[in-house]
DNA sequence: GTCTATATCTTGATAGAC
DNA sequence: GTCTATCAAGATATAGAC
């Protein structure tokens, strides 16, 4: 009935836990919508202490951010690498990697944020040499033209939108949305449907007086 | 020295000054990340008369994302009856008209800020509708396959992006910058960078008492 | 290391003058 | 119609206990 299992956890695990929280947050709400609070509480620690971990908000957002932008770019190189054939299929190897993003939604959701942040002191920098790290990685190393990065980057940011949107979530009641996302994902749909099942019309905005039950 | 010429102006005009300004305000740094103080900086009101005016930042917001989602679908509709010949090129008139949507910065970025919604109660639905609305003028009325419309909306993402990003600002530090926006604007790139031309690095945040000069 | 206060600042909204 | 002044709520950051 009170603080629900204090078990000992190293302070770097509860870090990480931290980022995947500021993930998932930020990710639905955006940097100057999500609070240190409900990252907190998605975390299961104290606001204090999360921004006393990372020094700021800005900090926190930075590290989230940044964390973001290397795992896709991780996930594009390693699928380049890992079919043989260059060129040829290989826009539908990465389209299967992009699918395998989609399960952690938060990486995805928080590098749309970023580029959205192109007129911010900081993250505006951030956000654009992300884009183009990604970029040079599709083209340099993943060994794709210019006009597959295009279409490809193109196709993922419209991923991305829809899954902002929470698109998913209604294809049950709008046809035209399952139309949509058929029509984007086509063989994959089911399974990012089913990926994508757990999210809820949106999370509830919590009103609590701050921390816990009221 | 003191009020920049206090013209009469009548209200409906005001008013509209308001909508134009929330859409750049909005366009720039989100909903949750303007405040209604900035949008009455730029419309050059008082901020009480803003809220005032539209009831809250909330209906300011939803009034500046109708009126963008319904001035991109008014757009598409009328180059997709303007072509006589169907499907063929189809796209690349739509192209056109998607660059000449450039030109207001504020429609597109506000749009692309509305999609990142679908958490809220509110915009979440409207944003949903929003892309279904766009996605149904682009299918039944402009005639393009599901095929087309998928390609179409997301390069019109991928725009979007590098507007919200501000790569247009750098496309003169960074090679590979330029680059990419020739990628994805072809021949239309010039003209594209001139519309933006005015996009300062970042508007600097406002850090007045409140209010006017200090 | 992690939490409980709490100071401080920002900001949306309201009241009332002109 | 439009502004000035102000309130109340929310949110980041800090201080200090344990």
């Amino acid at each position: 009935m009170n603080k629900p299992a204090p078990r000992r956890i190293p302070a770097a695990e509860r870090r990480e836990l931290m980022l995947d929280a500021a993930s998932v947050v930020f990710g639905e709400r955006g940097y100057a919508g999500a609070t240190t609070d409900a990252i907190a509480d998605a975390a299961g620690v104290s606001q204090a202490y999360v921004v006393r971990t990372f020094g700021s908000k800005e900090n926190l957002f930075a590290e989230a951010a940044t964390r973001a932008i290397d795992r896709i770019a991780a996930v594009f190189r390693e699928a380049g690498t890992r079919s043989p054939a260059p060129g040829a299929d290989m826009q539908s190897v990465l389209g299967r990697a992009y699918v395998d993003l989609v399960a952690d939604r938060g990486i995805l959701l928080t590098t749309m944020h970023l580029f959205t942040l192109g007129h911010h002191p900081r993250f505006g920098p951030l956000a654009r040499t992300g884009m183009l790290d990604i970029y040079r990685v599709l083209r340099d190393e993943v060994g794709l033209t210019d006009t597959q990065c295009e279409e490809f980057l193109a196709k993922g940011m419209l991923i991305n939108t829809v899954l902002g949107l929470g698109l998913p979530g209604i294809v049950d009641d709008e046809p035209e949305a399952r139309n949509l996302m058929t029509c984007i994902f086509e063989d994959d749909t089911h399974e990012v449907l089913s990926l994508t099942a757990d999210q809820e019309p949106f999370t509830a905005i919590r009103r609590e007086t701050r921390r816990g039950q009221p």
